[in-house]
Parts: structure tokens; sequence; C-alpha cells
DNA sequence: ACAAGCAGTTTTTTT
DNA sequence: AACTGCTTGT
């Protein structure tokens, strides 16, 4: 007779031991986000609520209670974010948070594609465009299609690639989306219509795919091949979302589709801090989670720990102003602290100089250079400031604007390299073609037709076809080609011999900056060399510029870690101890494009909402009253009607003095103790 | 017919 | 700084 034994489970000994003490480290409701079970859970947090921290504390406790690692998906809003946290992850639990597989979306989706493009009808190799590429692929189209530009205001051809990704990226038809947002084109909306047809034809049939096409062939290939979309979603057990307020569309569908095995799903974000919309995100898409999945556990992360009050009260004011009214108010322990300052200068100079002297003060106090950031509304707004800090030899970074690989010069190296990867990419090759002394448009596209109907050997050029104006040329590029092609060299050595190449083009293209130019490329050479392969290369360089600006840090400071320059945009997800927000102008911070639109004025404002709420603990606002306008020359500008009739007790004022001798010991008027002391040399002449 | 050079206009934010 | 439209040159 068979007998039965119970062993009782003891909580104290079985639970598995958890070397962390999850408890202990978080607040109540981060603890309740950390432990929750599987399904749906929505984690709405305001900022600086230790949204990063929740998140990094939930992939280790994912992994300490037995996840496979390679088995939760991080999706994040760049890379940067993604290795950020998961490095944290590992110093905080261990080596195997490593293993999480972690990512933008369009990062996340060209690995499903590498691997599976074929059920879809593109090759694995295909070329991802950015959207320059995509605009000129826009214009070939056109051009193609015999439409005449010298019709009335025919849109440009980055106007036209624009309007085709917004339509693609929303809930919309070209027809409505054109109207709405582009009235002045309403007469051409046929038009462009055929030029997009033409455009995903053009693409399909050159191995060609834009960042649309990552998140959209994804989705399609997910939904259409069932066994595709059971083993990657098999793949998901657990998938966690950061920055959920800012994806749009295609990217829920795809959480939806990631998750539809296992429904283990986490999102997290604030839809005060949408910031995407002009991208096809919605804020409320956020806010609709929980009808789209159901059971969800919903919770709010709002004890703020990053700012002082009065940071956040100003931030809390600005942003009730929306037409929407968000729910949440944050509050926060750290009470009292400096109130934030909103200075007036007298021109683009007087600002760069008076946010430079300050940096250099508080420097002075102590405060390391990278717990202090500059931020703007657009890449070229800091141009002045850049100049001054190099000047006061203040090393910085700056993110967001101009990207390397976004540079005329590095692009046309780049194309080389394309058309080795991907010899049918004829983006590529209508570039690099008409590089070539006496080769244009017409004689890229014959070139091209020629090559795709013609040989099986690529880069081999046939007699007689072409004319000996530029035969030698092309078969000069041919040679090049080949040569690298059958070396099979290191990238740095396959770059190489494609620059020297490339060297004699510049000259004659780029005549008065060569030497900078060339510069970049020796750079970029050296920022290659980290890379595996061509590919790897290639799809990096797209999915994650590297910033322009890495090129002129100077080595000679660089053992103090810089100061930081960012777009509002790009500082994301970041915070500093000091922040100044420069022109913060009408027609800059409301910028002037959106000024007519009342959702995008209301993105614009939770843009300001993102910026003020990055400091901790000061925050200084600027903004020049003298502009520079091409013709009509100089203006007075006013400050963003945002910060108008703020309460005296929320947003101090300051002004800026000059003062040719030294600090004046004596008390200055109340509105300038701010900014007391702040000298400023007389000007220099440039 | 097509390329090259010049003049005048237009520039947000990002994967 | 790059794009578009116009004029000139081969």
């Amino acid at each position: 007779m068979a007998r039965r034994f119970v062993i009782k489970l003891d909580p104290e000994r079985d639970a598995p031991t958890l070397t962390i003490n999850y408890e202990e480290a978080l607040n109540s409701q981060q603890y309740a986000a950390v432990t929750a079970g599987g399904g749906p859970v929505l984690v709405v947090a305001g900022a600086g609520t230790g949204k990063t921290r929740t998140l990094v504390y939930r992939v280790a406790y994912l992994v300490e209670t037995g996840t496979p690692p390679e088995q939760i998906v991080l999706l994040t809003f760049t890379r940067r974010a993604s290795h950020e946290m998961i490095s944290r992850a590992s110093m905080l639990l261990d080596g195997r948070c490593q293993h999480v597989r972690g990512g933008t979306f369009h990062s996340f989706c060209l690995g499903i594609l590498r691997q599976y493009a074929p059920r879809i009808g593109f090759p694995n190799n295909f070329t991802i465009m950015d959207s320059s590429d995509a605009a000129d692929v826009v214009d070939v189209v056109r051009t193609g299609l015999n439409i005449r530009k010298n019709r009335r205001r025919f849109p440009r051809k980055r106007t036209i690639q624009s309007i085709i990704s917004g339509v693609r990226n929303r809930d919309t038809t070209l027809q409505e989306y054109v109207e709405a947002k582009f009235p002045q084109f309403v007469e051409y909306i046929e038009v462009i219509g055929d030029i997009n047809d033409g455009y995903s034809r053009y693409k399909r049939s050159h191995g060609l795919m834009d960042y649309d096409d990552l998140l959209l062939h994804c989705l399609f290939l997910l939904e259409e091949h069932e066994d595709v979309r059971k083993r990657v979603a098999g793949g998901c057990r657990h998938v966690l979302v950061d920055e959920y307020q800012d994806t749009n569309l295609s990217q829920a569908a795809l959480v939806r589709a990631f998750s539809s095995e296992h429904t283990n799903i986490m999102v997290v974000g604030d839809d005060a801090q949408s910031i995407y919309q002009f991208r096809g995100a919605d804020f409320r898409n956020i806010l609709s989670f929980p009808q789209q999945f159901s059971k969800t556990l919903t919770l709010k992360l709002e004890h703020n720990y990053r700012s002082t009050q009065r940071i956040l009260d100003l931030a809390n004011h600005v942003i009730s102003n929306a037409r929407y009214k968000f729910e949440k108010k944050l509050f926060t322990e750290k009470v009292g602290g400096e109130l934030p300052v909103l200075v007036q200068a007298a021109d683009n100079r007087f600002e760069s100089r008076f946010v430079a002297q300050q940096i250099l003060e508080i420097r002075e106090n102590g405060l390391p250079l990278n717990q202090m950031a500059v931020l703007f509304r657009n890449g070229f707004n800091s141009y002045d400031l850049e100049v001054e800090l190099n000047r006061c030899g203040i090393p910085f970074v700056k993110y967001g604007g101009m990207k390397l690989s976004e540079a005329a010069h590095i692009k046309d190296v780049l194309a080389h390299l394309k058309v080795l990867e991907n010899p049918l990419d004829a983006v590529s090759w209508n570039r690099i073609l008409q590089l070539l002394e006496g080769v244009g448009p017409k004689t890229a596209q014959r070139i091209i037709e020629w090559m795709e109907s013609g040989p099986g050997e690529a880069f081999e050029l046939d007699e007689a076809r072409f004319s000996p104006r530029y035969i030698d040329s092309v078969r000069g590029l041919f040679d090049v080609l080949r040569r690298v092609l059958n070396q099979k060299g290191s990238i740095t050595e396959q770059l190489e011999r494609i620059v020297a190449y490339y060297e004699p083009i510049l000259k004659r293209v780029h005549y008065d900056d060569h030497p900078k130019r060339l510069q970049d490329l020796e750079h970029f050479i050296g920022i290659a060399e980290s890379f595996p392969d061509r590919a790897t290369l290639l799809s990096s360089l797209a999915l994650d510029p590297i910033e322009l600006t890495a090129i002129d840090t100077d080595p000679v400071q660089d053992d103090e870690p810089p100061l930081v320059l960012s777009t509002i945009h790009s500082a994301k997800g970041l915070e500093f101890d000091t922040v100044f927000l420069i022109h913060a102008l009408d027609g800059i911070l409301p910028s002037s494009y959106s000024v007519d639109d009342s959702d995008a004025l209301d993105e614009e404002l939770r843009l300001l909402y993102v910026a003020v709420t990055r400091a901790a603990t000061r925050l200084f606002i600027s903004y020049p009253t003298l502009q520079y306008r091409r013709y009509e020359g100089q203006y007075f500008a006013s400050p963003s009607r945002f910060l108008e009739n703020i309460p005296a007790n929320l947003l101090d004022e300051g002004s800026i003095v000059e003062e040719a001798v030294s600090v004046v010991e004596g008390a200055p008027a109340e509105t300038e103790e701010e900014i007391q002391g702040l000298i400023l040399p007389p000007t220099p002449t440039n």
C-alpha cells in the first residue's frame, strides 16, 4: 500500500533566495511594479519618479526569479537608454543581465527581418535607408513618372517623403492627412499617391527599406506568417517597453504581436511627456492600453525624487496650461531650493557669455561639468554657445542636431560600401555615379538600368554603349569597387581604399572646405574600426547615428567629464543637477510651425515641461531679445508665450548687467541677485 | 540632350 | 548648408 508523505512548504526557506532587497531599495509603488506577476501591466510614471530605476530592478527581478535573460525583451527609445539600463541591471545583479535583449523597436524589428525577409519578398541583405535616402528615391520616382516640377508650388522631395511617412505612421488616409496638414498641396493628392505607389515598388525591387518599413514589414510578417509569429513571440517571455507614450500605432501593434504568446507585457510612460506626435505618436496610446489588453494592472508613480519643490511647482504650473488636463501632480520631499530664474539677454552673445560664465562659477563651487546641461529646441540654437564654450575651454558633448552620417561626404563614402553590400541598391548607385564628372541624373539612371538588365557580373562595364566623356571615370569606379570586393580586407582597409579613391572627388566637389571634410573621414574610419563587419556597420549607422560633434571634442581636457548640450528631444529620460534652457523664444520654443495648430502647440508645451523637469536643483531659462533674420536684419524677439504671466513666486526674473571692473561687494538689486558677480569682458570683435 | 554653375529660397524635433 | 530653378556650355 502506497503511503503519502507531505512536506510543508516553508516560505522563509523555500522562496527563491533573492540577492537584492527589493523592498528596501524601492518605494511601495515601485516595488509593486517590479514584483508584479505576469499579464499586462501599465506603469504611469511622472517625470523623475524613478521610471528607469523601476525598469532596471524589474529586469533584475525577472532574471533572479528564473526568467532566462535572453527571453526578456526591453524596448527603449534609443540604444543609449537600453545600454544604460542593461548595464545598470548587470551591476545590480550579475552578468546574466547582459543577455537581456534590448534596443529600439527599429533595431529589434531589424533583427527579425534579417532572419525572415525572404518570407515577405525581400533579400536578407536589404539596405536600410535614412530619410534623406528615402527623399532621393522619391525624387527618382517623380522624375520617372514625368511629373513636371514647374507646376505651381509642387512639394519638394523632402516634403513628399514626409507626407508619405506621415500617412503610414497614422491611422489616416493620404486625402485626410494632406487636407489637414498640407492644405496647400491638396491639388496634388493624386500625383503624390502615384509617387507613393512607385516608391513602394522601387524599394521592393531594389531591396530597400525605410524606417517605417522596418516596423510595418515586421508587423506584416508576424501577422501573415503564423509560424514566424509563434517562434518570435515564443521567445518573448517578458516584454518591457519604456517611453510608451511615444509609440505610434504600428509600435502598439508590434507590442501586441510580441506578447501574443506569453502576454507578459509591461509598459512604462508618462502622457505628459509625449513629444513625438510629429512622428505619429499619440499620448492617448498609453491611456488606452487597459482597453487594448484586458485585465491590465495599472500602477502610478508620482513621488518625484529628482527635483526640488520649486522646480516642480513651475513644472506643474506649465503643464496646467495644456488644453488637455493631465491628472497627476508631482510631489517631492526636497523642499525649498533656488527659485528657477528667467533671464533676458540682449543678444545671442550675451546669452552665451552668461551661460558659460555661470557654468564656470558653478564648477568652481564644486559641481562637476557633467551634472550640468544646456537644453534647446533646435540643434542649431547652440551654435553661438559652442563657440563661447570653446573659447572658455569648457569641454562638452552635444546630443541632437547634425549627425555624422548625414554629412554629404560621409554619405558619399557610405554609398560605396552600400553597393558592395547590396548591388541592387540603386539609391547608392545613383549617388556615387553622379559624383563622376560628366555624369548627371539621366546618365546615372541609364547606367543603372543597363546594369540591371544586362550583365550577370556586377562592376563590369561593356564598351561602346557610353560616351567617352565619362567612360573612363565609370571604369575607375568599377575598378575600385571590384578591388575592394575581391580583397576582402577589414573594414578599415576597405574604407581607406574608398577614401583614397574619393579624395580627388571631394576636392572637386567641396573645394572650399575639403580639409575639414577629409578630417571627418579619417575620424570616421577610426569609428568604423570597432565594427565586426560591413553589414553591421551600415545597419548600426542607420539606426544609431553618431553625433557629428563627437569629432570636435578636443583631446586636451579629456580627463574631465564634459558638459552636456542637447536638444530637448534627445534629453528625454536624462537628469542633471543644473539645467540651462536657452533660446526660450516665441517662434522657437513654441516653434513657429506649431502656432497655428493647437495639438502641435500643446506638444511644444509638453516639450517645455520635459526641459524643466530634467533639473534637480537649479534651473536657468534664458532668451536673447535681439535676433537676426536673413533679409530683415535685426529685430526684437519676444520670450516664449509659455513663460508669460508666470507668478513671481514660481519664476524669478533676471537681467544681465555689464561690469567692466571687478565684482561689487555691495547689495545688488533684488532681481539681480541671481546673476550677481557676472562680469562681462569687453566684447571681442570676433 | 544633358551636365555644370549660379542665384535665390528654405531650414524643427528623430528612428 | 542644401535644394530648386534658371542659364550657359559641351
